[in-house]
DNA sequence: AAAGAGAACAACCGCAGTACT
DNA sequence: AAGTACTGCGGTTGTTCTCTT
């Protein structure tokens, strides 16, 4: 089929914005109260650009609600428990960044980030730790994993998309709850059921999960990932019974609210490797993988937890949430 | 002071998804 | 249903800045 070029390159400019093309653009939109159709832009605002460099241009730095200056390490560590998660969807890790651009965020991990992980023994595709031969000790995320993180993924970049579109005043957010069904899906029973627990329906009887999560209150270890959707920032343990193996912990979200959570520290081999022979949802051996490492992030302490020996790194992190269910309350 | 190397940042390119006709 | 246009995204490249020798 063949598309047609987004603009005729002849006679364009190329290169660097000038203080003046700057200002012509957002004199423009200002004026227009919005970009309008960005193909037609620049001819009716008079400037010798395509209109994906206008674009461009705009949304990573000419927007009014663009936070320049360097990263905090609040944000670094958010970003680097964000990539853990969703890898290079820089979209969606800006998503959760208010004020910084993806492509802010790409330059930080290409330049920053992604080489401090890599010195620290740290492989950054999947964010554990590399062996002597080079290769990773895990070889892969599990499962369930990964399940919760297109899961994830796919809900944050549309509550993304949501956001865009609600910030775009050429764009009124008519009719968008309607298009988007994937937040729809994802408040739905199917969506609700999968937040509580991954595998609906699968739970043992005789399992401390099971009956928490019939009353719509519990979810396995995995779970807690999807509730990432509210973007764990840390957790302390608030209340302990070690006669009951249950552990109260609390999760501090971005927007800062607390959420706890009753965890259950046995029987998760029994709920996790049960009769489900799909294994599509269930716990395996790397469901300390990367989510239980992100979650294990003393996120409100400051870097030093990235010059931390790795072997403890690998060993202490592993081990943490293992055989344990994490509940909302 | 000058040259080279590496880092940091800005911009471009092409693909993919979606909307529109 | 198919073709086309529009937009957003991620990878990559180009340019500028900073540091080292």
């Amino acid at each position: 089929m063949g598309r047609t070029p987004c603009c005729d390159k002849k006679g364009l400019k190329r290169g660097p914005w000038t203080p003046d093309e700057d200002e012509i653009l957002v004199n423009y939109i200002n004026k227009n109260k919005g970009h309008g159709s960005w193909r037609t832009l620049p001819h009716h605002a008079g400037l010798l650009r395509c209109g994906k460099s206008c674009r461009l241009r705009w949304t990573n730095y000419l927007r009014p609600d663009i936070k320049r200056g360097p990263f905090t390490d609040e944000e670094e560590k958010l970003i680097i428990q964000l990539h853990g998660m969703l890898g290079n969807r820089w979209a969606a890790i800006a998503s959760q960044l208010p004020g910084r651009t993806d492509n802010e965020i790409k330059n930080l991990w290409n330049t920053h980030l992604r080489k401090r992980l890599i010195r620290m023994g740290v492989n950054p595709q999947n964010h554990e730790p590399f062996t002597s031969d080079g290769s990773t000790s895990k070889a892969s995320a599990s499962i369930a994993t990964r399940h919760m993180a297109q899961w994830e993924s796919a809900r944050l970049e549309a509550e993304a998309r949501l956001s865009r579109e609600s910030s775009n005043f050429s764009t009124p957010l008519l009719d968008k709850s309607d298009s988007d069904y994937f937040l729809r899906l994802w408040y739905s029973e199917v969506g609700e059921s999968f937040r509580k627990f991954p595998t609906a329906g699968k739970t043992p009887s005789d399992s401390p999960i099971s009956e928490a999560s019939s009353s719509g209150k519990c979810g396995s270890i995995s779970a807690v990932t999807t509730e990432i959707g509210h973007c764990l920032m840390g957790s302390s343990t608030i209340a302990g019974n070690q006669d009951e193996d249950i552990e109260y912990k609390v999760f501090k979200s971005i927007t800062g609210e607390d959420m706890v959570y009753r965890i259950y520290k046995s029987n998760t081999e029994n709920v996790t490797r049960g009769s489900d022979s799909s294994s599509s949802n269930k716990l395996d051996d790397s469901s300390e993988s990367a989510m239980d490492l992100l979650l294990d992030y003393p996120i409100n302490n400051d870097m030093s937890f990235l010059e931390d020996d790795m072997n403890d790194y690998a060993t202490s992190t592993s081990a943490k949430l293992e055989n344990a269910f994490i509940c909302p309350l």
